[in-house]
RNA sequence: GGGCCCGUGGGGUAGCUUGGUUUAUCCUUCCGGCUUUGGGAGCCGGAGACUCCGGUUCAAAUCCGGGCGGGCCCA
């Protein structure tokens, strides 16, 4: 950041801190003793701020970065990759709530943080072909416990360093669901993550006003008993607009009642995906089952864009999206790769994987394969 | 870091080139009323803006300089 900032006195003072590493690993070093005191897990949500002065874009590529971080240390290298494999059954949980397919990488050499073993990234594809990180996974070994001195006394009265993790991600995770799920009407909120998970819309006909209302008030009742966030609309606009409102806005489910369902004994439903059917009044709690569905179609709609847009491909060819190529291994053969293809590397699948493939930069044998894609 | 563009009611805009007949246009939004309601209804009434500072001029939303804010491309 250097002079850029204080040269000029702000209108805000502002505080400026390190990298969490430097911020914590002192206090690691004095919290720990003994193996007693490991693993200690530390979770915080901190803010930082990135010298970005253009280029910036809502969620992205911002200057304050809200993240959400949690710092691992262990007491030896097979308990620290233990952590780094849970870190990533967290991640598969978590985004598939999210509805986000996401692919994990081990990221090259030339690309991890500084200071690790290795980085594991994970990332989305937006659906401008575009991929964007949304959160990583660090192997630090005992490289920082090293330079911060964090030492534990092990039940062999010797002391030994720390093999430390961390894993953290940002706000970039809502700009992941915001772009994937969002489409021409407006956002699409997976069901896990929307504060309203039904909208009810009363469909008022003169003389019916009474027994419309009572019977959204009604449902609204018992879905709230059934632990469904809802709420009536009860705006005097006509249900049209209505309509367009909550989808704009993302509401995972629309119950439209009017004297056609109460006569029949129904309620209308219509997803934030435009799937319309009719459930008995008496059977609302299915709302349940039609959340969970909805929710799978988001994912398996945003896997189909995702795998349609993996190419596997043999030589240096331009494709949109995310290309696999066979690679040496070689730092040298993948910058070529990247410079050439206009992409960055994303990395090596975690998955191994039997590969009989030339590497096309310099012909010999590929011992992985290596995704690139233009990222934000 | 280099280059380019833009700031007008809550949102989107017209007006700016050629300064003055503009009480600053239109759509939307918001408030009140009547009426209507199964995909953006209608009528009546009301509210709401020239980013800031300086300059030029009889006169600035309009021209000039700067600040602040925002966007895009390149590194």
């Amino acid at each position: 950041m250097g002079d850029a900032c204080w040269k000029n006195e702000l209108e805000e003072k502002m505080l400026l801190r390190p990298t969490s590493e430097t911020a914590m690993y002192p206090m690691f070093s004095l919290w720990i003793r003994s193996h007693a005191d490991l693993p200690l897990k530390i979770f915080q949500i901190v803010n930082t701020f990135r010298y970005e002065t253009k280029m910036t874009k809502a969620f992205i590529r911002v200057r304050e970065i809200h993240f959400f971080e949690a710092h691992t240390a262990h007491e030896s290298y097979e308990d620290a990759e233990a952590q780094v494999k849970e870190d990533i059954e967290i991640a598969k949980r978590f985004f598939k709530r999210l509805s986000l397919p996401i692919l994990f990488s081990r990221r090259p050499e030339w690309d991890k943080f500084a200071g690790a073993e290795y980085s594991i990234g994970i990332d989305v594809l937006m659906p401008s072909g575009r991929s964007l990180q949304v959160g990583s996974v660090h192997q630090y070994r005992q490289n920082f416990a090293k330079a911060f001195d964090i030492k534990y006394e092990g039940l062999d009265g010797k002391h030994h360093y720390c093999h430390q993790t961390t894993y953290g991600m940002s706000e970039r995770v809502l700009g992941a669901v915001v772009g994937i799920h969002g489409d021409d009407k407006g956002i699409a909120i997976p069901s896990s993550i929307a504060p309203i998970k039904v909208v009810i819309v009363p469909i008022i006909f003169k003389g019916h006003e009474e027994e419309v209302m009572r019977e959204c008030r009604n449902v609204e009742k018992e879905l709230k008993s059934k632990g469904i966030s809802s709420i009536v609309d009860d705006r005097d606009k006509t249900p049209g607009n209505k309509f367009y409102d909550w989808e704009l806005k993302g509401v995972p489910i629309r119950i439209e009642i009017g004297p056609r369902d109460i006569q029949k004994g129904v309620v209308t439903i219509v997803a934030r995906d435009g799937i319309k059917k009719e459930i008995a009044r008496d059977e609302l709690d299915k709302i349940k089952k039609e959340l969970e569905e909805f929710d799978e179609r988001l994912y398996k709609k945003a896997e189909k864009f995702l795998k349609e847009n993996i190419h596997r491909i043999k030589k240096m060819e331009r494709r949109e999206g995310i290309v696999e190529i066979p690679w040496c291994g070689k730092e040298k053969c993948g910058m070529k790769m990247e410079e050439e293809l206009e992409m960055k590397s994303l990395g090596m699948p975690l998955e191994k994987e039997e590969i009989n493939e030339k590497c096309p930069v310099c012909g010999e044998k590929a011992v992985t394969w290596l995704r690139l894609a233009r990222s934000y």
